[in-house]
DNA sequence: ATTAATTGGTTTCGTTTTGACACCTTTTGA
DNA sequence: TCAAAAGGTGTCAAAACGAAACCAATTAAT
């Protein structure tokens, strides 16, 4: 596969890193989050080299992750993020929240963060937005959705076989290729 | 910076991208979710090169994020997730949740997941785990942890200008020179 | 038991992407 | 008013990449 296919996948997670799946994005929209919004700012503190980050930036801006605008009394646009940038800070905190916990050495975490809502010193969990437990893989079913199936049934019809589909998609492996026919049937 | 200068930053986020801010990674991760276990399983699933497939694997074995287990009754060996790996979920349940929102077409989304725990099918939120409320970036303030104070004061003690490791450190744009000093001192 | 197909790679090679650096124009600060 | 900094673009060599050929070990089919 290559890389602009990326976002054409039926697969939510394949599309979210056809936007943040490189080097540089993720570490861009930290310090856009951190306040630093000017070109040269984040140029400095990640050590990006400047064609890159011009591309980048460029990238971010089609796809509307991030916006410049310029404020009264400056000629320069700064970076800020858009609705659908902002988003992107649970992932941004459960990157900080792995890392934290598995890449930090003798000196302690690099950061904390204080939930002004309730004033402690907090960690961004994973929980059910239902019963508010923490969600673990193994206490999740995963269930096809209504694109996965529409895609199915698509590529079925142009007389792909149903093994081979399943193959090349991100479909559980225990489903059973009876199941599927069930579903796209 | 240089790829492999990523997992010696005091940021949690640019180490967990040593790990994960690859193309490939994180859909490897994916697929290993999903059961697919095998090189060329995940290699059909999501179309990669044999050759970066094989650099990929070595790599998340040697940074003990899968384990290569061959079970009884086999000759041939699968990847499997290790604890460190397994708790990569959070992470990839946010792309979920960012890419069903913001990349979903007029089908729907692809998958859905229902969470065992309580039967209804979830959407992990990134919430707070003190008052379990949704976090976002405006609520949170963000504060130097030790292993970044450490750092500042070795690199103020190496003789560098306060002002120039700010720049050159994902610190809080916010945060002012005189602050930084007290900090350290 | 023999053979064919599949698995899990490695090697080679041409193409694409990247980082470093020079260069340029516009904006800002002194 | 002049110098420095901001915010880029253009060039080029080095690194990373995908496609394809190849191979030994394992598994499946006969």
């Amino acid at each position: 596969m290559k890389w602009n296919e990326l976002s054409t996948e039926t697969c939510s997670i394949a599309r979210t890193l056809s936007v943040i799946g490189d080097r540089w994005v993720m570490l861009i929209i930290r310090d856009v989050f951190l306040g630093k919004q000017n070109f040269s700012e984040i140029e400095k503190s990640i050590g990006i080299a400047k064609p890159r980050l011009s591309e980048r930036l460029n990238q971010l801006l089609q796809q509307d992750v991030l916006e410049k605008r310029i404020e009264s009394g400056s000629k320069r646009a700064k970076y800020k993020l858009t609705k659908k940038g902002q988003s992107l800070y649970p992932i941004i905190m459960s990157m900080v929240e792995w890392g934290d916990e598995w890449l930090t050495d003798e000196h302690g975490v690099p950061m904390e963060y204080i939930h002004k809502t309730c004033n402690k010193v907090t960690r961004a969990g994973a929980l059910c937005d239902h019963c508010k437990k923490p969600i673990e893989a193994k206490e999740m079913l995963p269930k096809l959705g209504p694109a996965i199936i529409n895609t199915l049934r698509n590529r079925a019809n142009k007389g792909e076989a149903l093994k081979d589909i399943k193959l090349t998609m991100a479909i559980p492996k225990s489903m059973s290729l009876k199941e599927l026919d069930d579903l796209i049937a």
